[in-house]
DNA sequence: GCCGAAATGCACCAAATGGGGTATACGGCC
DNA sequence: GGCCGTATACCCCATTTGGTGCATTTCGGC
């Protein structure tokens, strides 16, 4: 292998739904002699149509957030079927939970989309030689996560208490405050702290995203 | 057997974790010679230890939202522990979805609490003799429910459209109609019209039911 | 070309929600 | 006794949400 100088031009494939984004990467990048854009697509499927018929390229950079199929889903189904294709998230959100989602999906790196130019460009080219680029913002979160796994036998248990415990259930339950309030015989009011402070504690701020995570995470 | 007669009176638990409806029933129930009450809980927890070191009862009558552990949850335990026991559930809301769910945790029966007092003792005592005491309201639930069953293949689809579903999965990731609209480029008027038109479908009317139905149906 | 379904957009409104603060009561622990 | 966490309750406020009704555009099928 000859890490520095590589077998030619690096094929990049891109998958980005807002056409000013994907074609400010194809510039971007184009304009680099040591990278190829093989391809670019709005849709994770128009990429694993095509890849089906198309030599595969080195690196896909894949968005997150798509119309149809999930950037995570997407990483998932090229695992499957192209297990030597580099696949790098890449995102605008720094999306806590959806870090180890698409790294378990198997993304060899999460890059933010507001990284410079010059960086950006440099990260992808790592990839190559084995590296996983990471945002600095998005290794911070790795590093929580790892200590977090590491004390508690990752143990998802966020330390709720037992009565935050019961709110929980009824509000994955779709209860509002008010039936909240008189199942538990408590006033709405203190229903909804108790509802805010299960909120902190899991880092959420609304309904749709407790019920959520209250169920991927096994508490309920 | 003498259906007529039975052997001496009825035995029966009492779970329900509102005093007023729990003593209600007591007086109700124990004021017909034909039915002794042999304890009543305020919490699933307590029958559940209770039945342990107590001649089992010959019926429970089973509260669906209760604190702690659900009745469903108990009749789920009851029947692994104590399967001769019925369970009746007794509940003043016509939840759809508990229905089924209760019935398959085992429950005989599914009775409204605004059942009239002389219909709610027949339907008790008509559980001995194998009966299923069903309130009209839940019957009619169940049927549509098996015709519903019958025709597509238990396949959970619901009839979303394309963009109906991509709104969904959102939906499920915690989006704002505000955030919804800017993922899909269209206005927030419109994500909110999708989203209701989802809600209509789903049969639900809440983001906290939608994201738990989405997940438990694997809609996601 | 017409029809209907789907998607889109907007207006209006009542209710629910999320977020901030303050305060009291109870129980266990140092 | 004093402290801290938990649970309780209430205040205010901006934003979001759920519900309706109506109108337009788009698109595939007949």
């Amino acid at each position: 292998m000859r890490p520095e100088a590589g077998p030619g031009p690096l094929s990049v494939a891109i998958v980005e739904d807002e056409r000013e984004v994907r074609e400010g990467l194809r510039y971007l990048l184009g304009r680099d002699g040591r990278i190829r854009i093989a391809a670019s697509f709005e849709k994770a499927e128009g990429l694993l149509a095509w890849i089906e018929a198309n030599p595969e390229p080195d690196i896909v950079l894949m968005d997150i957030h798509l119309p149809g199929m999930s950037g995570i889903e997407a990483t998932a189904a090229l695992r499957e079927r192209r297990p030597s294709v580099i696949v790098l998230i890449l995102t605008i959100f720094e999306e806590e939970d959806r870090i180890l989602a698409a790294i378990r999906a198997g993304a060899k790196g999460y890059i933010l989309k507001n990284t410079k130019p010059e960086a950006l460009l440099e990260q992808i080219l790592s990839a190559r030689d084995s590296g996983s680029p990471i945002s600095p913002t998005v290794a911070r979160r790795l590093l929580e996560e790892i200590q977090r796994g590491a004390r508690s036998g990752s143990a998802a248990d966020y330390e709720l208490t037992p009565r935050e415990r019961e709110v929980l259930r009824d509000v994955v339950d779709g209860l509002t405050y008010r039936e909240l309030a008189e199942r538990h015989h408590i006033a709405g009011a203190t229903a909804k702290k108790h509802i805010l402070h299960i909120y902190q504690k899991l880092n959420v701020s609304s309904r749709a995203e407790i019920v959520r995570k209250a169920i991927e995470e096994g508490l309920v």
